[in-house]
DNA sequence: ATCAAGATTACCT
DNA sequence: GGTAATCTTGATA
């Protein structure tokens, strides 16, 4: 008999650790925001990693500014940004203190508070199935669905507003590697994971 | 002060 | 498949 893991929080020790550690462990895990009595969650279900040392489409490549200070702090922390004159994307903070390493959350499968997400979303409760499937599958969606906006740059992901869940490992056979999407600099390199046949992945 | 780009999305054919 | 929308940020002058 397996015996059933209780939910409990990603610690500080999780986010410090290399980006490329921390970002093919975050497939599975589960994202939740506080929301008034009650939590929206969402299994994470596609992430892709910036590095600014040696990536030229991360944020932190040209070095420290107001936007992207958050990102030169040491892992366990929230970096909003916004972008397209619409959209926020949400990032977890990865690595030692000035390493410039975080990894963006571009898709999650709804696993709570799903009505809510209805609401940000689509202003209204009973979607239709493509409309359920388009809740949360790309990053800025991610954003809306949970209200995640620029108020919660910089949070401490180890507090009780938004936090990480452990579950457990995938198996390596259970994650894709691909390029990343949607960037123009660095377009090789191999930092993109997601859970492989999930139907929230924003693109194949 | 001005300007171009952007880790996207929704909607169109 | 393609592209308009929309505005903040960072770079350049």
């Amino acid at each position: 008999m397996k015996k059933l893991q209780p939910f409990k929080k990603l610690s500080k020790q999780f986010y410090t650790r290399n980006l490329l550690t921390v970002v093919r462990e975050l497939p599975g895990k589960i994202l939740v925001k506080k929301y008034g009595k009650t939590f929206l969650a969402g299994k994470i279900v596609e992430v892709e990693a910036y590095d600014g040392m040696i990536d030229k489409a991360a944020h932190t490549f040209t070095g420290k500014t107001k936007r992207n200070e958050i990102m030169f702090n040491d892992g366990g922390y929230f970096y909003v940004y916004f972008t397209y004159g619409a959209h926020f994307c949400c990032n977890i903070v990865t690595g030692k203190k000035d390493h410039g390493t975080a990894v963006l959350i571009r898709a999650v499968e709804p696993l709570a508070g799903i009505k809510k997400m209805s609401l940000n979303r689509y202003n209204k409760i009973t979607l239709t199935e493509k409309e359920k499937l388009n809740l949360t599958s790309g990053p800025g969606k991610v954003c809306e669905a949970f209200g995640i906006t620029k108020e919660h740059y910089g949070l401490d992901l180890t507090g009780d507003k938004i936090f990480l869940l452990d579950r457990p490992k995938l198996k390596k056979s259970e994650i894709v590697v691909t390029k990343r999407i949607g960037i123009k600099k660095s377009v090789d390199l191999p930092w993109r994971f997601y859970i492989k046949d999930n139907p929230y992945v924003s693109r194949k």
